[in-house]
DNA sequence: ACCTGAACACCGTTCAAGT
DNA sequence: ACCTGAACACCGTTCAAGT
């Protein structure tokens, strides 16, 4: 139900008697979780697992967070924070700026990618997850664009960013499994010729550019329809500029 | 681990002597849990509640399924089979064919909302779940693209809509719990204003345009942007359009 | 305040056994 | 061939109890 509300104000207050500082924290918690998906996977988190993680009772853990969907909104605020906004360059185009946050913002999420079916999934209400969504309103309006379409580009923006992500993570983990070319024997066996011309042509050449430059491209594509449609001002763009 | 391949040539073959022809079908196993999905949310989909909806033993299951995930991907197929191809008009433009691959695409995994956390995340390999890549191979081809693009479009459409249906699906069922201001109200509590004044001003005027319209905004942007970098103008492919 | 440990109501999966 | 039922090794969560 409700994930994040029950322990905020009262951190950790120094007891007038025996210091016994909690060995346990929220931080280290996260932590913990953080360091079991990304070593063994999203399936393998469990409050079980976390406790012996921790060298502690499982249900330790239950005195820090409510359940299991607030440690899982733990990890998300964890890997989230690691979005750097400060690497913006006001001199740039628009188009520009927003492609290199939707780079940043995908680095983010890819730097835990056992962790990403949960941060791209679920959203946060916490002020420092929102700090994001306000700097994205601030270029679009920038570029023109009402409050409604900033809004609307805003959230197309980053519906667009994490489902390219979540959908990148999940391909390269079908693709481990797989050592590349015997699955793809197989599934041109399966496919008959007369019926699937391209594919097997596409198959043949094994032609595929990787997910980075497939999401540059995407996310460019994106960005200009966008611009295109929404901005009232003159954008000044010069097309694409290395 | 391999989750499609064990019951396929057998399908039920008239036995010599008693006909007991089984109740139980791959068919009416993912028609039942796809009703579970549906009615009762993805949580509640588990083999012992799908055993008695069926009336039956829970483990009955396993003969038709080697595994839970094999069911899920039985029901991705329902699902997907659902994408009807059949309404694409060649007098259109590409890209107005492309957007509308796009919405129906949407459509049917929008059709079992409760479901489309299974449907956009897993991806099959049978030859009917591979019908649409050689549609779209076909619609980039005639828009010039060369092999290489053409299947990073295929790649990134596909992303793209899938990702896209997800996490709307995800915010839709979060908006359900919320009584729409409540949430709002108490957010814009937790923002300092000084730090978010365009989120302020945004959710004042509650200026969303709504799902449906921002799926299209982007699709129309995306696409626009990926033709016009990549198409090479007319688009006469002498090539092998049938 | 912070952690433990037993207990409850669930899971997915295996396997021998029934018909 | 098709289904049953017990059993195994797990889950998340609750709650009384310890310190």
């Amino acid at each position: 139900m409700d994930t994040n509300k029950s322990n905020k104000s009262k951190k950790r207050q120094a007891r007038g008697s025996g210091n016994a500082r909690p060995s346990l924290t929220r931080e280290v918690i996260v932590r913990a979780a953080l360091k079991i998906v990304d070593d063994e996977g999203y399936g393998a988190l469990s409050m079980r697992r976390l406790g012996t993680e921790l060298s502690v009772d499982p249900m330790a853990v239950y005195y820090h967070f409510p359940n299991k969907a607030a440690l899982q909104d733990g990890i998300v605020e964890e890997v989230m924070s690691g979005i750097d906004l400060g690497r913006d360059d006001p001199s740039k185009t628009i188009a520009e700026r927003l492609c290199a946050a939707a780079h940043i913002y995908r680095e983010a999420l890819l730097s835990h990618p056992q962790a990403v079916q949960i941060t791209a999934v679920r959203s946060l209400n916490t002020p420092d997850s929102f700090r994001p969504v306000e700097f994205l309103l601030e270029l679009f309006a920038e570029a023109g664009f009402t409050r409604t379409d900033a809004l609307a580009g805003v959230n197309i923006f980053a519906r667009f960013v994490r489902g390219m992500v979540l959908l990148e993570s999940v391909s390269m983990k079908s693709m481990e499994n797989d050592h590349d070319d015997i699955t793809m024997e197989a599934l041109a066996g399966k496919l008959p010729l007369e019926d699937f011309p391209l594919m097997h042509k596409a198959m043949q050449e094994a032609c595929f550019i990787g997910n980075e430059a497939e999401f540059g491209r995407a996310t460019k594509a994106l960005i200009k329809g966008l611009l295109e449609e929404y901005s009232n001002g003159e954008k000044e763009v010069d097309d694409d500029v290395g």
